[in-house]
RNA sequence: GCUUCUGUAGCUCAGUCGGUAGAGCAGAGGACUGAAAAUCCUCGUGUCGUUGGUUCGAUUCCGACCGGAAGCA
């Protein structure tokens, strides 16, 4: 039975690279049990991949495991940022490279859990990210304004002159991606073509193997969210929200929380709450979809149904438990 | 009971001066290299409430009926 996993991963080229096993899904699929489960039957420890839940005082609306849900193993990268803090892959790839091997250090395995997808693939390919590649607001608030002014076709042409490959790949109303391409030219002088080759060169530090939890068909899964925002209110979200209020102005990105934004309105009295909940039912249920297009598309994931929780813990940790040695 | 408005995609609504219709949201799929819980792309046939009439032709005009809303009694 477990055998027909075991074609999945290489065992390839082993020597110096550290074991990891990755547990990612969707939001609500329950990955942070399984994770715990796994790091007990094998005396692991957690490093969590999550953007939102990097961050202090918005541990209800990010959903970060309570004491009660770590069963007393140890969880890295959660909770230890504050909000008005900007966050992105690079210093992720950099935070989590380091407390890996600092476990890994220790003779303990580390295992990724979390639901950013982004943040993973970085991590496990050995993406590079320089300094001298860093974002500058200015010149973003400039371009947005120009796209405002002259439209989202003005901006790109832009790009289209210093890197046709680039741009040619890139649709013009993504102005997220137009703009930090032209900033990248900007400021290191080399084209998003050039930076994507060059970024990676790196030889890859981790031998994983991913699995990703998932609900089917669609509607269970959608209906776990409802319930855990349900959940989330009854643990007090709406106080944290509005101590978050209160206490950042400025959170560039943990503003973008699901969550929070959410619930703005109700605390403007722009809308009921009633209203907003469903609103925010809505965000995460969308969410969830987004994430499992982004899983969807690494062919050599393990999925794994969590209607059967049990016998899943069981599978990862054989599977696990055989690569360890 | 009378008057007025209203009934079109799962939801909110456009529209057709009569030639069988289209947006947003939802839903599905996809992209993704420093904001990624972000950003963006693709996908729209539904007895146009029911039933008669006028017409070559009605979802569109007229009548009746059945829902819904507001006002007057």
């Amino acid at each position: 039975m477990f055998s027909t996993f075991s074609t999945e991963f290489s065992t390839q080229n082993t020597m110096n690279k550290i074991f990891l096993p990755v547990i990612t899904g969707p939001t609500a699929s329950g990955k942070t049990a399984l994770a715990v489960e796994l790091a007990l039957q094998i005396g692991g420890e957690v490093v969590s991949a999550d953007s939102m839940q990097v961050y202090r005082d918005m541990a209800i609306a990010t959903a970060q495991p309570t004491e009660d849900d770590k069963r007393g193993v140890p969880h890295h990268l959660i909770g230890f940022l504050d909000p008005r803090e900007p966050f992105s892959v690079a210093n992720y790839t950099k935070l989590a490279e380091q407390t890996i091997a600092e476990i890994n250090g220790r003779g303990v395995v580390p295992i990724l859990c979390g639901g950013t997808g982004l943040y993973i693939d970085s991590l496990l390919s050995g993406m590079s990210f320089a300094e001298e590649y860093a974002f500058d607001e200015k010149f973003r608030a400039e371009l947005r304004r120009e796209a405002a002014e002259f439209g989202n076709h003005h901006v790109w042409k832009k790009l289209l002159a210093v890197d046709e490959e680039y741009a040619l790949a890139l649709h013009e109303n993504n102005l997220n991606r137009v703009i930090r391409a032209l900033e990248l030219v900007h400021h290191s002088k080399m084209t998003a073509t050039e930076v994507r080759k060059k970024s990676l060169t790196n030889t890859q530090k981790y031998e994983f193997v991913k699995f990703a939890v998932n609900f089917a068909p669609r509607e269970i899964l959608y209906e776990r969210v409802n319930e855990r925002v349900r959940l989330m209110f009854q643990s007090g979200l709406l106080q944290e929200a509005e101590q978050f209020f209160e206490k950042y102005e400025n959170a560039p990105t943990a503003a973008q929380a699901i969550g929070y934004k959410e619930l703005k309105p109700y605390f403007l009295g722009n809308s009921s709450l009633e209203t907003c909940s469903l609103n925010l039912m809505q965000a995460t249920r969308n969410y969830a979809k987004k994430q499992l297009t982004w899983f969807r598309r690494d062919k050599c994931t393990v999925w794994l149904e969590s209607e059967k929780t049990i016998e899943m813990c069981g599978k990862v940790t054989q599977i696990v438990v055989s690569k360890i040695g």
